[in-house]
DNA sequence: CGCTTATTTCGAAATCCGTCGAAATACGGG
DNA sequence: CCCGTATTTCGACGGATTTCGAAATAAGCG
């Protein structure tokens, strides 16, 4: 995968983890997302963009604000691509030899 | 589990990444994981106990050298706490309250 | 066009991370 | 003991990352 190294990057940061987290629950405004957090906007919006380069979400503009979305293709590729890399058991699957 | 982050934290690094790839093939003592990278032992080292310190991975010394071993316990944990901590269930539920 | 709100970009400071060479430690064998 | 091999620790350097405030952009509204 191309991005693999953006993509773990980006899960290095805890901000970044917890973001995901809340847009599992569905989209949120950047603005929405910010105040969850008690850093600066520019720090928030810097946080987006290492997680949309990664290709782990995506933005869609509506009105003034922007909202974002986990796009959970990406993460399923490369979790089940680091399962099979190290030889792993897939966890969705409990089968067992 | 004991330290989400620094398991994301020793993930981040390509060098770290697959040395965990050549150690699910079996124990590897430090010299022959050092010899398959172009990089000095004291920086395998540190890659080494960034791994150990995130409970990647086990050592054991045996004479003069030391034998490293996956430890899939935590990453198993770790990446189907992230999978469902997500929501990487595949019908996706949209929008919130 | 000016005004307000929402978000991003820019530039700079502080901190973190990966790498190195030199020195230190650990072991086994003369 | 001292020597040789294997590995780790130390101290430092350079580059990346995180954070901020200030300024810039975007969009709707009168």
């Amino acid at each position: 995968m191309k991005n693999f190294d953006l993509v773990f990057k980006a899960l290095a940061d805890p901000t970044r983890r917890e973001v995901l987290r809340m847009l599992s629950g569905g989209e949120r405004t950047a603005g929405e997302l910010s105040d969850a957090f008690e850093l600066g906007r520019p720090s928030m919006s810097h946080h987006f963009a290492v997680l949309k380069e990664a290709g782990l979400v995506r933005s869609r503009r509506e009105g003034t604000q922007v909202y974002y979305a986990l796009d959970t293709t990406v993460l399923e590729d490369v979790l089940a691509r680091l399962w099979d890399h190290l030889g792993l058991k897939d966890p969705r699957k409990e089968d067992r030899p």
